[in-house]
DNA sequence: TTTACAGGTGTAAAAATTACACTTAATAGC
DNA sequence: GCTATTAAGTGTAATTTTTACACCTGTAAA
């Protein structure tokens, strides 16, 4: 035990909303915790950060090691003090939001033993924790976000036809879109790159597919846009 | 040296971006270190978050002992948990930006030995720790936010003309506004109150005062609406 | 060959935003 | 007390943006 303070000091944690978007819905990620409290409840995944390590370099690790995603958009979200957070003893939980392309990863755990599962986020199980605040928080923020920000690319394949993505944007938003108008402030924004192939896999008509252009959305997102549906 | 842990736990501090308007320019209270590190630079105001205490609690008490400033709107930022922001041990900073009336307030310190003082936004001197960092931050958050929510309010007297809250908007944009398109799109909102009483103090044409409704303001903040200027 | 189904496309009406200039009420200086 | 100065206050027309809306197309399955 050779750490030794004159008051008393919190532990430090973070958490991840993980968000999917799958079978035409926004899914988030979960796992089963193994150990007290809150034994075999759902919960964000997450840990400590270690003596070494920044915020954004634990949360890497965690989703790492808990569901082996990587390279995925990870953005800071808020930080949780309340002090019976946790009732062992103090624990500040810093709470990231990540966006992954489902398609890219596996179907939901990957490493360790705790069991990982992906949920919709309107039936989501009671949570550990204030994980269900952290949730509700994230939830906030992300469709808050994609009103300015086209961060929804981060959830769809890399090649994704516009249906899809009107899909994405009604199911964040909980609405539904106008087909037009949808695609005609979609493509102004002179974001997508149309490709020379179409989606094939449907019994139906095939369609356009796209890329993002990973360049112009930097250049764009340093002056500031709206992109507003 | 009682408290003792098995890994080395970073220390949790907070740190507060306070801004005020005066004299038609957005202005960020800054508090003179009277000890190293950084002795005699100017810093954020702050201090350790107490085992007993919410982050929230954490900051307010902090602005009460080191400013005297209370009542006021206070809103989470961003932490910053960089491996070596404070040369001493790793430190936590949960950092929240603040607004203040400032003609409610004493004109710069109030209580502590530590010198106070107010520097507008675009003159502060260099800044202890990642300072500088986290004020950059504060200042594209409250124009990103006021464009959203109109927290103006809370920098303004209480009792305030329309050309005061033109100037406030075009000190914290940068830009110029135009003053008929200003006036109806803010009284559009119908959050103003106008009240009976002229501004006297100036020498020339007496301007009619107003006052916001946090009635309306807070019904209106629930479904969530834009102000765009 | 027909049917089912998502893909794809344009225009007109309505609403919101912008640009713009003069009169008014008070004080200060002569 | 007359004049100059200063900010207060006010409306409309042009432009731009947003919204609402319906039919034809291409493929696969029946």
């Amino acid at each position: 035990m050779p750490f030794t303070y004159q008051y008393r000091r919190a532990a430090l944690t973070v958490d991840c909303v993980v968000f999917g978007f799958d079978e035409g819905a926004l899914k988030v990620l979960l796992i089963r915790r193994g150990i007290e409290p809150y034994q075999n409840r759902w919960a964000l995944p997450g840990g400590f950060v270690r003596p070494d390590e920044t915020l954004d370099a634990a949360a890497l690790r965690e989703l790492q090691e808990e569901t082996g995603l990587s390279e995925i958009y990870l953005e800071q979200l808020y930080t949780f003090g309340g002090i019976d957070r946790d009732p062992r003893e103090r624990v500040i939980s810093v709470a990231y939001f990540a966006l992954v392309r489902r398609a890219d990863h596996l179907p939901a755990a990957a490493t360790d033993a705790a069991e990982a599962a992906w949920f919709e986020v309107e039936k989501v199980p009671s949570l550990a924790f204030d994980h269900a605040e952290i949730l509700r928080l994230a939830l906030e923020r992300l469709r808050g976000k994609i009103r300015w920000q086209p961060v929804g690319f981060e959830l769809l394949p890399r090649k994704f036809t516009l249906t899809q993505f009107q899909a994405l944007y009604e199911a964040i938003l909980g609405r539904e879109l106008d087909k037009r108008n949808f695609r005609k402030k979609l493509l102004a924004l002179d974001l997508l790159v149309p490709l020379e192939e179409f989606s094939t896999a449907a019994s139906r008509r095939p369609a356009q597919l796209f890329r993002f252009d990973h360049r112009k959305y930097q250049a764009l997102t340093r002056k500031g846009f709206i992109f507003d549906l």
